[in-house]
DNA sequence: CCCGTGACACTCC
DNA sequence: TGGAGTGCCACGG
């Protein structure tokens, strides 16, 4: 028996069926024009759950369809019409984010996709960053492999989580995707190249007396003549400096 | 349960 | 300055 004739089949037991029923047995997918170009996405009424670019998969829905079922045991339905927020937020374009389903992630997956998705458009943060933010300061290593595997990029922004060392880190569709996306929403990464040949990730600013990434839309208003650079936080409070409060760029000791 | 595996990051020269 | 070595933690087989 088909999963169609199923739920049809089910939907008999009663004069009406329940409108949930349909959701509770299947996610709903469809394709989008996104910054990655045009991306299967499969959603629940909960929330998005899983995006991946067609062209990683050979635009084949029925790849998609696998993908998805290896990952979440589900079956999946086309739908027609996508969840509030999505296209928007896929396409680059302002917006309240659609509503994100993480059911059967694990507390940690979840904690580390929530600390990503807080970096502002056009920011970056290391992965140790996001491990601290999350609540595990040191498992680093665990931060890169859940991003790895994130079910929804672009809507959290695992671009964004890039290496300590200046450089941009991979990512699941590709370097080149990854630094293409955050020159695409104007990140600095000219700079942030130029102090890392220094050995420096962090600009202080002499008036305010506070330090930043150097992607921190704080660090980017500060006067050229009024810059400094610092390769620790430790460095940088050590001559005076704090934390900037937005992007938190260590421990406030 | 042990072991291998990583979108990482320090520490040394 | 950068490459190798070592430490790390969460997960899967």
């Amino acid at each position: 028996m088909t999963v169609d004739r199923l739920v049809a089949a089910l939907g008999t037991l009663r004069h009406t069926a329940p409108p949930a029923l349909d959701d509770e047995l299947f996610t709903g997918w469809l394709t989008a024009p996104s910054r990655l170009g045009e991306v299967f996405v499969a959603f629940t009424s909960n929330g998005v759950q899983f995006v991946r670019s067609t062209a990683s998969l050979d635009g084949d829905p029925a790849a998609f369809a696998q993908a998805y079922r290896m990952r979440f045991a589900r079956p999946l339905r086309a739908a027609d019409r996508a969840p509030a927020g999505l296209l928007p937020v896929l396409g680059g374009r302002p917006g309240a984010p659609p509503a994100l389903d993480l059911r059967g992630l694990s507390e940690f997956e979840r904690d580390v996709l929530a600390a990503t998705r807080t970096i502002p458009v056009g920011e970056t943060r290391p992965y140790g960053w996001v491990a601290r933010e999350g609540g595990s300061p040191r498992a680093v290593r665990a931060v890169a492999s859940v991003l790895a595997r994130n079910p929804v990029p672009l809507l959290v922004p695992c671009h964004r989580v890039v290496r300590a060392d200046g450089g941009v880190g991979r990512y699941l569709f590709g370097t080149e995707r990854k630094e293409a996306l955050l020159r695409g929403e104007h990140a600095n990464l000219d700079d942030v190249e130029a102090l890392a040949r220094r050995g420096l990730h962090y600009l202080g600013a002499g008036a305010t007396g506070v330090v930043c990434f150097p992607t921190c839309h704080r660090a980017r208003r500060i006067a050229p003549a009024d810059r400094t650079g610092f390769a620790t936080v430790v460095a940088a409070t050590a001559a005076g400096y704090r934390p900037c409060p937005d992007c938190r760029p260590g421990v406030v000791a």
